[in-house]
DNA sequence: CTCTTACAGTTTAATATTAAACTATCTCTG
DNA sequence: CAGAGATAGTTTAATATTAAACTGTAAGAG
């Protein structure tokens, strides 16, 4: 049974592989983040702001996608921020089932405001790994990101 | 300003590989668990059937920590598992404080029989990368998980 | 012993999240 | 153009999640 033990040990090292991707993603999120309930901001929120300052105007779809969550739940998300006037929703002309969502003045200055701190606590969670560790991270995460969904 | 440029570059590439590990292990949770509401079960009780198989009875704060969710949740998630009896509480006597959470033999038989498919959709994620890949992901990932919180 | 402090777990109230059904719009095919 | 199917976003109802205040238990200092 060469082939089953060699499974089985390939399988074992997906699952120890698995298991560490994910505290050690979830544990960098927890501690990045934790300072974001004085802001009055949900993790999701934040993401939204941090998106729309790095894409500029994007779809909800886009957004959705790019913080992982559902497409209701985005409405809620953008809903919120726009009653606090971060964001503007406008509905495109040329396709009117999409509203492109942009950062309102007050939306820019406030991720401004808060991207310094967030990008800082970022690298101090990556500090300890070496340049080729940091590129090594990087090329293995996006092939793991980039496979297909279902 | 040669000091400023490249304490920005370390954080840019900080940024990035943030972003990726964030990618990767969500769109990875978001395949392995994509069918676990076909057993009515939420990712974080089946997190905690887990954690019972691979490491037996253990206390609340425990599994708190390991599935990186509150401990008023998992009082909410233990107590959901134990009314479909899959698990069982049982209070320390010497320390009346805590209290002992293990499966029941249901709990047991299910997580025995979802647990093989789990495996096999985590191996698949992870196939597409090599042995020394998969070993530097482990290294790093042990890495960042590790740090001091807060 | 008793007071203080720490800790495990619970409760509560507010919010976030999801799946699924739904509306509105677009696009393609004939 | 009409109808079918796809797509963006919304709603709804159920659940999950959290922070914060709380209860009960333990441990250590004086």
């Amino acid at each position: 049974m060469t082939q089953s033990t060699s499974k089985n040990r390939d399988q074992d090292e997906a699952l120890s592989a698995y298991v560490k991707l994910m505290r050690a993603a979830g544990s960098i999120t927890h501690r990045v983040h934790g300072n974001l309930a004085e802001e009055k901001l949900s993790v999701s929120q934040f993401g939204v702001l941090e998106a729309l300052y790095h894409l500029g105007p994007v779809c909800q779809r886009d957004l959705a996608r790019k913080i992982l969550k559902s497409s209701g739940n985005l409405t809620m998300v953008v809903r919120n921020l726009e009653q606090r006037k971060l964001v503007k929703r406008t509905r495109s002309s040329d396709d009117r089932r999409y509203y492109q969502i942009q950062l309102t003045t007050a939306g820019r200055d406030l991720i401004e405001r808060l991207f310094p701190a967030h990008a800082s606590r970022i690298a101090d969670e990556f500090k300890l790994l070496d340049q080729s560790e940091l590129e090594a991270l990087q090329r293995i995460c996006r092939k793991l990101g980039l496979q297909v969904e279902g």
